[in-house]
DNA sequence: CCCGACACCTAACAAGTGTTAGGTAGGTAA
DNA sequence: TTACCTACCTAACACTTGTTAGGTGTCGGG
């Protein structure tokens, strides 16, 4: 049956097929609307097969949860990573957003399946992807600590909560963004300047 | 049977009892883990005697939907509708902030539930919520713009793009918010200063 | 040539899904 | 009393779900 490879449209094949169909799936329907039938037809396999290569449904799930935050702990960790020691704290705010949102609308099924479906999926599930999104939100955590340290952050931020507000904002950005009305880069900018200056205007009103 | 009436935990019966008893599971689990027989067992009553109300799941689904969207909607408009025409705009900003969330985080179980599954429903249903929803959305930017017209709030914030941002940011506090560990209401303002002054200090390295 | 190992398939399983048809108890009105 | 309406219940329907047991073809190594 080796002339079948090329079935429907997915090219990819064995484990890797299979994760990648799934996480475009619950990327785009979410936890509850896709069936293993339909990630096995999306992989150009049959149901049954998929228990050649994982022991259930849950232990995809688990693995694209996994793959989906690494991606942007990865990717945001190396935009920081290429700046100088030295740089502007407006550069580094910058490079975080850009990479996180980068991650999450241009490359990533798995980051976009990671945040469409976390809220969906069984507690046990949520609970093995836990630490490493722990670690991504302490990496965040330390990042910004630095910049308060430096005296780029106002010290009456609340960083923790503000880490929380930056992200769901971020992750937000997936029900709407249509990547034919501007890149993700720019949104990230966007983002950047009306979370490090606020709206307000200086010479207003304000009491 | 009048006798059973005071059955599991619900007293409510009928139409809204089924509603009720479905917008707190739906808040709770998500949309895909909610079965008609669960809501039914909350409700007190039998899985068929839905049918008798609604004319199907996705009906009931709807229902819920507008009715989350709207009450987050009054909330906000009554409480911008208590502040003197001229009021500051940052007591705008304020009251919608806490009008949002603590319809959101405090009363709400259909709230809660509209946005936990808004993005988990056939298209059929989230069609049908969406002119609610664009009325909410409509008569925040028509408040941002005044805003922006009295001068109050910077000439170059993208107000459409800023309201997806603010959403977005606000309704992620349901996946971590704790009663326990502080008022909506607190958290509104914080929020809100976040958002007006940003979070950049004016005396730091700031290009 | 034979032997496994690999990667898949077929067919079925019990359980759960939304939904429907038809029945029934209790109250109201004539 | 009779008739009717409301608000439920029972029992089943066709279907889908995750999962499993056992079978099949292909391929490289001995």
């Amino acid at each position: 049956m080796a002339l079948s490879k090329t079935v429907a449209q997915n090219a990819e094949v064995g484990r890797t097929g299979i994760l990648d169909a799934a996480a475009l799936l619950l990327g785009r329907q979410g936890y509850g609307a896709v069936s293993l039938r339909m990630i096995a037809e999306a992989a150009g396999i049959k149901a049954g097969s998929i228990y050649y290569h994982f022991a259930s449904k849950d232990d995809i799930i688990t693995e694209i949860l996994d793959a989906g935050i690494q991606a942007v702990h990865d990717e945001v960790r190396d935009r920081v990573a290429a700046l100088s020691a030295d740089a502007p704290a407006r550069d580094v705010f910058r490079a975080v957003l850009r990479g996180h949102l980068c991650a999450l609308l241009e490359h990533g099924a798995y980051t976009s399946a990671n945040v469409r479906i976390f809220g969906q999926v069984p507690p046990v599930v949520r609970d093995a992807n836990l630490p490493v999104r722990r670690a991504y939100e302490a990496f965040l955590d330390n990042l910004l600590s630095e910049l308060k340290v430096r005296d780029a952050i106002r010290s009456d931020v609340n960083l923790p909560r503000f880490r929380l507000l930056l992200i769901g904002a971020l992750n937000a950005t997936l029900e709407w963004f249509d990547p034919q009305k501007g890149s993700a880069e720019d949104l990230a900018d966007d983002y950047a300047d009306t979370f490090l200056n606020g709206i307000l205007s200086q010479s207003g009103d304000n009491t």
